[in-house]
DNA sequence: CGAAGGATCGTCT
DNA sequence: GACGATCCTTCGT
């Protein structure tokens, strides 16, 4: 399978978030290799996105919401956390990026399950502090390219995939937008 | 099985 | 100095 290229997420961020279901994110490790099936994202944008990191202004952490596209943006959250995003935005905005919330568990389950400290299929990666650890994505991987072969990037793949859509998680403002996207 | 609370620290005001 | 794009455990039903 190829790698998704820069054109991918040269789109509008809601856009991406849902075309990203069903696609494959592939970490590796030496000789390790894990990788799953995304599941579930959320879209952030920008000036019209009240929950957005982007929606204020530029800063250290969420500048590369603001650069180039296919790019991660990582950040560290509640003091335990990360959550691993992609950046997405067409010419019309500014800052944009993409929420992976959940992923399905396809290769290296064994390592997964090592890093959760849990065998709980159910439980390993259906969350975006979850698969972060599952994965071992931190702060180191803050603006890798995705779109190029290394550690971390995303995969095309041939799912055709029914999508269901809902309000995002966990924010305070923007609860009327539906930018939570689930496969079916 | 749902609700509630604690953990824990980087980032922004 | 407050709080968060979360997770896990505990407690009550």
């Amino acid at each position: 399978m190829n790698i998704l290229p820069k054109e991918f997420y040269q789109k509008d961020t809601v856009a991406v978030a849902k075309n990203l279901l069903g696609k494959k994110l592939v970490r590796k490790i030496g000789d390790l290799q894990m990788s799953g099936i995304i599941v579930e994202t959320e879209a952030y944008r920008h000036k019209d996105d009240p929950a957005s990191h982007a929606f204020r202004n530029i800063t250290e952490r969420n500048k590369i919401m603001f650069g180039d596209v296919g790019m991660a943006y990582v950040y560290f959250t509640y003091g335990i956390h990360y959550c691993f995003n992609v950046v997405a935005k067409n010419f019309k905005i500014d800052a944009g990026a993409v929420l992976i919330r959940a992923i399905k568990p396809d290769k290296g389950i064994t390592r997964m399950q090592e890093n959760r400290h849990m065998k709980d299929m159910k439980n390993l990666t259906n969350g975006p502090g979850k698969l972060t650890q599952a994965l071992e994505i931190t702060k180191e991987h803050y603006g890798m390219d995705l779109t190029k072969k290394s550690e971390l990037y995303i995969e095309d793949t041939t799912n055709v995939v029914k999508i269901s859509k809902s309000t995002r998680v966990g924010i305070k403002t923007g609860t009327e937008l539906l930018w939570n996207f689930k496969i079916k």
